[in-house]
This record gives C-alpha cells, structure tokens and sequence, in this order.
RNA sequence: GGAGGCGUGCCUGAGUGGUUGAAAGGGACGGUCUUGAAAACCGUUAGGCCCUCACGGGUCUCGGGGGUUCGAAUCCCUCCGCCUCCGCCA
C-alpha cells in the first residue's frame, strides 16, 4: 500500500511514475484518494473538536447546578448524534480510501527500465558460456524419464496436470542444490525456517499480489478460511506482522523452505510439459526487512548472493532488469536471473529478487524504532533456488551418452553420487 | 468433533462505571556511586490522527465493531483471535 502522505507531497512525480506502471496520468484515483484523506482530516478534526466540548463538560458536571446539568446534558445529545454522523461519513471515506490505495502499486525504482510487458525487460549482463555440446542436446524431460528422475504421467495419474514427482537421483540432485544453496545463504547470515503453507486471507491479502487474491492464482480453502501460499515470502513476510523492531536488529535476514502452490490459471497450455510450470514446486526462499536507506544495498547483496548460487553450480545464465510494465504490484524493482536451457537453445527464469520497499511493511504494519522515531520497515524477497535450476543442471550437464556429471560443487552433498547414468 | 476459559502497555499482572494511557513487579535504557563491574538508589521506557516552524496542545487506542450512560478497560450485544481439557491423530 502506498503512503498517501508521501502521494500528496509528491504528486506529479506519482503520477509520473505510476504512469509507466499502467496507472493513466487520467486516472483518477490519485486524485480521488487525496480528496477523500483530505475530506477524511477535515471531519476528524471536527470529531475532535466535539470530542473536546463533551470531555470537557463531563470533567465539570459533578460541580453543576441540576439546571447547568440539565441544559449540558441536553447540549450532549446534540453533540453526539452530530458525532455519530460524522463518524459514519469518516468510516465510509476510510474504506473507500484504502481501497483505492490498495489498488495502486508501488512506485517503480529508477533502476527499472520503462515499458509495457514482459517485452521490455532488459538484460544486463551474460555470465559464462554458452554450454558447447558435440551432440544434439536432450531436453531435461527425455534424460529425466531415461534416468528415472522426474515422472510427470504418474503424477497426472495421482494429481491431474501440472504436477511432478522427483524420484532417484533426481531426488538426491535435488537435494544437493537445497543443501548447498543452503550452505551459502546461511554463511552469508540468514536464518533458516520451515513456515506455514497455508495463510490467512487478511495475510494473503496485505503481501499486495492481487493475483493470489479471490482463487485466482492461490489456492483457496473456502470452510477454513485459508489461502495456500504461493512462495514461502507469503508465510515468512508477514512473520513481524503489528511489530515494532529495534533498529539496531535489522537488517533481519530470513530464508525458508516450503512447498508453493499456484492455480497457473492463466497460462492454459503454456509449458504444460514438465516441471517447469506446476501447480507445486518447493523453493528456498529468502527475505530481508532493512532500513529504508539501506534497502538498495540489500537488493544488490541479493543479486550477488544469487548470483553467487547459479555461478558456484557453473551454470551459464543471464541477468535482467523487469520493466515497469512488468513488475508485480508490491514491487519497486526487481531483477531477474535466467538460466541458459540448451535444449531449448533459451534462457529460462529461475530466480527473481524484489525490493518491495515499505509497500508491503505499511499493509503489514511492519516498522522499526530509532532515535529518529518509528518508520516502516523495507521488505525485500528473492529466490535461493527452485527445482527450475535443476532443469537448468540437468540440461547443462548432459553427456553424450545420456548421462549427467553432477557439478563438483554439490558432491559433498549427494552421498558419493558423481554421475547419473542409466 | 465435544466442553470450557481467556484477550490490558516490551513482558508478567492489577484494575468491575468518574483526573486510569492505565497500579505493582520484571526487563531494557540513562544517571549517581565504583579503578571497573555487581548491588543499591534516582530517572526514562507506546503508538495513530490533527493543529504548531517549534515549545506545546487536541483526539483516539485496554482484540475489532456496535450499544447503554453525562461518563466504560470496567455493563450489554456481536464479530475476530488465542488457549485448556476430552476424543482423534502425524
């Protein structure tokens, strides 16, 4: 949600902004949402002010004369039924004035390229090689299903489309990465969790992606209330939830595992084979609350720890800056890493960090103390890793025989496994 | 699934209609004392909204909302949340 304080102090420059987000410079819900918190103030204040006269007269009414008691109390009546109007009109204005602000998303970084979609983004960099093979490279699927690694029919068998089981070694691959992937955030000082899946509706709501909202991409459990997350950021974000934090606590970096759950109802027939898109997949997911000033600094750490991750595994990938037509509606920047996919001869997305500055930590009532007083927090999210890098393993180190050597880095953690061959 | 209980400040915990934003204790922070520390003593220890350059002031908040009343943390209604016991169970 954005600082409707901050929206009226900077008005043009919002617009502006919200502009390359898709929020027409005619749209009038900037606008309207600054009427209404200025109609809002005024009626409070008037509230106040009858508030005020009623305290006061009740402070005095044990030393009145019974006719000064008669014509104060007379005077009340008034006063409150005027009160209780004026509360139903501010009640109104309030909700309609969060509403509007919900539907505005975050101010877009400077960093974040102007667009329209997906179209836009921009890559910034390409780090190592293009994987040379002396053969037709298999896609991950055909060495999947030759080596017992992934099964995707049995899985429609059990759960219907869009679902996978990761078996053999593939499991024990799969495993090394969360291991190893592990290994390198928690020495780089997150603490590790294992958080809900399943989350309020209040919750679910207040992270800001509208999508996850109504059962359109989340799953829902209508008789409990309850939305399944759709990245373990759902769970672990609102975690401090209502808190204030000492200062000298942040940054508070934290990581968890969970498994994410999305309808994937809008992409009918799109990747539909594999594992690539699937209505559940696990992830290590990190986030970070900082201070606002430092939240920049923390996003960059992100990339780098992430880069760190896909660059130890010897994996050749690229990095890209999502446009403003493309951001998510929490998000002020974020910055996608794309795996090289050989078979497909196409770089695939297998991580994204956000920085979701206090959008999300004002819905959330997230903030911290300092001398200065009390601020909101700044929110940052971004993947440690997902079965999708293991695509990208498994396709980048294919032999020509069928076989995959696993990277050395993640021998320490496969229980002597070098190779997977038939 | 059955039965019951509870929601007060950083924490514990008083408070059942009138200077109670709230006793007391604990914790934390600051100070005195000390070579240093401990102990002891003194002090500080909410957040929202509005007005004000500021000093300061108004107002709200004892889970949320509504009601009763001149006046509610305190009484009534309702919603939400949490907990305990039994049953079932990883």
């Amino acid at each position: 949600m954005l600082d409707i304080k901050y929206i009226k102090k900077n008005l043009p420059e919002v617009q502006q902004k919200l502009a390359t987000r898709g929020v027409s410079t005619n749209d009038t819900s900037i606008v309207n949402a600054i009427q209404l918190d200025d109609k809002r103030i005024e009626k409070q204040s008037e509230i106040d002010t009858i508030k005020a006269e009623k305290n006061s007269f009740s402070k005095t009414i044990s030393s009145l004369s019974p006719t000064e008691k008669k014509k104060g109390i007379a005077n009340l009546a008034k006063l409150s039924k005027k009160e209780n109007l004026l509360k139903a009109e501010i009640d109104k204005i309030q909700e309609s004035l969060t509403e509007k602000l919900r539907l505005l998303p975050n101010i877009p970084s400077d960093a974040s390229p102007v667009g329209k979609s997906d179209k836009d983004n921009v890559v910034v960099k390409e780090v190592g090689t293009v994987p040379s093979f002396n053969f037709t490279p298999l896609d991950y699927m055909t060495l999947s299903e030759r080596l017992d690694l992934i099964d995707t029919e049995r899985a429609a068998k059990v759960s219907g489309s869009r679902f996978g089981y990761i078996k053999g070694h593939g499991a024990l691959l799969w495993n090394a990465l969360v291991q190893y992937t592990l290994e390198k955030i928690t020495t780089a000082g997150f603490t590790p969790f294992y958080s809900p899946v399943l989350v309020r509706e209040d919750v679910m709501r207040d992270s800001g992606y509208d999508s996850y909202l109504e059962g359109q991409e989340a799953y829902h459990l209508a008789e409990e209330k309850l939305y399944l997350v759709g990245t373990g950021e759902h769970a672990l974000l609102p975690y401090h939830r209502d808190e204030i934090l000492d200062a000298d606590t942040l940054p508070r970096k934290y990581t968890t595992y969970s498994a994410c759950f999305r309808r994937e109802a809008g992409s009918y027939g799109k990747d539909t084979k594999g594992i690539l898109r699937v209505h559940q997949f696990d992830k290590q997911e990190m986030v970070v609350l900082s201070k606002p000033e430092k939240s920049w600094d923390i996003f960059d750490q992100l990339v780098a720890l992430q880069e760190d991750i896909i660059q130890g595994l010897g994996l050749h990938y690229h990095l890209l800056e999502v446009s403003t037509g493309d951001l998510p509606r929490p998000s002020a920047r974020v910055v996608d890493l794309e795996c090289f996919i050989p078979s497909e001869k196409k770089f695939r997305e297998t991580h994204s960090a956000s920085n979701c500055t206090d959008y999300q930590a004002r819905a959330n009532n997230i903030r911290y103390k300092s001398d200065d007083g009390t601020d909101f927090v700044h929110i940052l999210n971004a993947t440690a890793i997902t079965p999708r890098t293991l695509i990208a393993v498994i396709e980048q180190y294919q032999k020509s025989d069928g076989s995959i050597a696993l990277p050395e880095v993640l021998q320490p953690y496969t229980f002597g496994l070098k190779n997977i061959t038939v």
